[in-house]
DNA sequence: ACGGAATATTCCTTTTGGGGAATATTCATG
DNA sequence: CATGAATATTCCCCAAAAGGAATATTCCGT
């Protein structure tokens, strides 16, 4: 039952958060963990269990770990994701994180754009 | 959150069958179950369930509940019945369980018409 | 090769949820 | 009011998942 598992993952603040910002780009884990705020662990699992079910992909950069939406979203997920950031402009922690996003510095050590 | 409590909702095969049926209209228990194949306990919980987090209403009709989609669905609701109604055409349980809802008795007991 | 940074994994505890057997409730009807 | 039908609830067990402390891995720079 893949459509069970996509709501799984999507059940969760912290991975809807981590959707959330991804939607926006691909990000460094240490940018996720900054403006997340959240222990290293439990963002490091929760990514895991997002990508174990297909709904985010890695590429390892040398010490630094790049997570992206996959290429070709399943439907059910697009959607969501649309959903979501429509409801990100209101919903306390999405909002945040947005704008946290926004300031970034722009010049970070893993070299990752945003 | 109100958010994830949605996707909790929806992350249970049983609860996305019993979400289906009612996107074609009201239906008594008794309808459910039939259809559905399932325990009257497991059902009956589910459907608690979704009802104690606003995803359908019940109206109790002397020995009958009669279990419904909100007249007013949030956002986030309306739009996965409508992935959900796409994809029930081609997955395997639901589209089964539209067939046996079409095909039920249309003067039963409980008074409710499809 | 060593130390440190970035990330992942393991181990543990606790909570949540699903499933079923049995029981309770509610209501209509004889 | 006793019975049976329709539905809900309780109790119990088990699996999954969340959270955190600690440890492991991987890679860079020196």
């Amino acid at each position: 039952m893949e459509i069970v598992s996509v709501y799984k993952c999507l059940c969760d603040v912290t991975r809807l958060r981590i959707l959330n910002l991804l939607s926006r780009g691909p990000l460094c884990v240490c940018y996720l963990q900054e403006i997340l705020g959240e222990p290293q662990v439990k963002i490091s699992k929760h990514l895991s269990y997002l990508k174990q079910h297909g709904l985010i992909e890695c590429e390892r950069r040398a010490n630094w770990s790049i997570y992206r939406l996959p290429k070709k979203t399943n439907r059910l997920l697009s959607e969501n994701l649309k959903c979501l950031q429509d409801l990100a402009g209101d919903e306390k922690p999405f909002k945040i994180d947005l704008r946290r996003l926004d300031k970034l510095d722009t010049s970070p050590a893993c070299g990752v754009t945003k």
